[in-house]
DNA sequence: CTGAAAGCGCTAACAT
DNA sequence: ATGTTAGCGCTTTCAG
């Protein structure tokens, strides 16, 4: 089998001109029935697949959608993707996810660079901080925030209220007689995990509870293996906590393992509120009571944001509702 | 801010040719320092970035590789990503996981073709039993197969023995003692999962126990729904297992989430063995026993062979290792 | 060591 | 309705 087919050659078998070729391809401007079919019998002979790169450097877009995660491992994660992928897709866009996890830390950003110009736009789910990685990242082209954006920048995102979900989940420990509620969180350059934080800081502060930093533990990651080793630095602690909060559920059902090999039964010995309500929290053993984060909606309203973008628009941000699903761990 | 400079406009900027440009991006021939530095100057300060498309057409590779995957929710698949993504990236090339999940049974197969075109080769993982998917998929490029294989046919695939491995494991039940082994399945276009059925039926073929059709269960996927619905169907039968072996650790938990809701107690009444080893099965109650698949370095393996592919060599066919892991559900 | 120029495959005016 | 042609941004001979 010779070398992949050109439009030329296409338009060769099909004794027509590469311009006609492009324009059954493309739909783009009425082309004679009869010319059509032989173009596609040609197309179809050859095995011809336009080139993209040939087409999007002349057309200059390429109707990719980029979406920057910080971890395919979480659950959490590919819920999101699944609404952005089916919104960008209907709408003739590949939504392409790229795992930015390998990449944090290291010199070499050619990842993001390389997938930056690839696409016509990016969703971000990943912290960025700082302008530099942001401007980098985003490469001038349009980009939504998702969770994770920006407070005062002009970047469109889609969010649910952070605070406010964790005040809501605090409450609802201190409403349940809580006094001692420890709190498990990732890395603190998310944005999700500083607001949430805040949240828990204000429930305990209404409800006149004084802050024991002893009980908040920084992991750094939101792997099980963290939310265990959380667990049981806090379990440490002089007075330890009949409840715990943790930001993520991966990192709240770490914390109910160890609680269980340390002989503690949850909830009646200690209580557990997770975040996010991905599938798993539905059946571990206790099922976890957490605050559910409309996931595939944060991702479909992404997509919709970036194809107005791209359209010209300037979307509003938007806040989706969390709600508390009650199950067993509290 | 104007639109995006050219190598063009970084040539004007530098006062060199584009051909100079070129050469110090790309460091193909030597440049004198004097003229590095000025293109290098011109570089930052028109904050210049490559233009993938442009670049590729020219040169006639992207150094993409894309991955075809299945599900994006399974963490099996992300441990495979990220060892394929590691080896990828340190020989200087991006890997591309793509989820065929939203596009199985659409007429559109645009996403595959066009990612097929976009990148130098491809990792696949996705079931292709029939030819034109196959050609559609891989497009003319280099591929690879990871876990799914085609018996017989050429192109070059890593795997592990799935016929042996589940034999493995059902011996293992049998050796427990049990005579009565339920088997829950995903979905039989999958040669993993004809090949496990292979495997338990040969186990029991050995001990001489009879088959028994009541007790096979083919779900269609591999969500803990799934499991569960698997388990309650096994529970119903006449003469329910004592143990079962699903061919994924997301089945085999799914279905001790039902037989403990059914107040079976798990490995007491019934033992479940899952498949895999994904982080959850060493959190879940009770620790889950499973095959363990070595699927970093399936994804590390598959990428390399990959790599030599591009290279121009022909990579033998890997089998990797796979071992049981003993927890406590069997 | 550097520049000029010929493509790479495609789309989109602009003609006809 | 169809053909001609000028780019899109880049790499790579080929000259010098």
């Amino acid at each position: 089998m010779r070398s992949k087919p050109s439009i030329e050659a296409v338009a060769r078998e099909a004794g027509v001109s590469i311009a006609t070729v492009s324009r059954v391809l493309n739909g783009t401007k009425p082309v004679s029935a009869a010319t059509r079919e032989r173009v596609e019998a040609a197309v179809s002979a050859l095995d011809y697949r336009v080139n993209p790169f040939g087409r999007s450097l002349s057309t200059g877009q390429s109707r990719i959608l980029l979406m920057l995660m910080p971890d395919f491992a979480n659950p959490y994660y590919a819920e999101i993707v699944r609404g952005a992928a089916a919104v960008s897709r209907q709408a003739g866009y590949t939504l392409l996810p790229a795992d930015l996890e390998a990449w944090t830390g290291t010199a070499d950003a050619s990842l993001p660079t390389l997938l930056g110009s690839l696409s016509d736009g990016v969703i971000n789910l990943v912290p960025m901080s700082d302008q530099a990685a942001r401007r980098e990242a985003a490469n001038g082209k349009p980009w939504v925030n998702c969770s994770e954006f920006m407070p005062g920048s002009d970047v469109p995102y889609v969010s649910i209220d952070h605070r406010q979900a964790a005040t809501d989940a605090v409450q609802y420990l201190i409403n349940k007689g809580h006094r001692r509620i420890g709190f498990i969180t990732s890395d603190e350059r998310f944005l999700y995990a500083r607001q949430r934080r805040e949240g828990y800081d204000a429930a305990l502060l209404r409800a006149g509870l004084a802050p024991a930093p002893e009980l908040v533990c920084v992991t750094g990651d939101n792997s099980y293996a963290a939310g265990s080793q959380a667990a049981a630095s806090l379990l440490a602690v002089v007075d330890p906590p009949s409840a715990v909060f943790a930001v993520s559920d991966t990192l709240a059902i770490g914390a109910i393992k160890c609680f269980s090999k340390a002989g503690r039964r949850v909830p009646h010995d200690v209580a557990v509120m997770g975040f996010d309500d991905v599938p798993i929290a539905d059946i571990f053993e206790p099922g976890l009571t957490t605050v559910a984060q409309p996931m595939v909606e944060l991702g479909a309203a992404a997509a919709e944001m970036l194809l107005a973008l791209l359209d010209g628009q300037r979307p509003a941000p938007r806040i989706l509702q969390h709600r508390l699903v009650l199950r067993e761990s509290v």
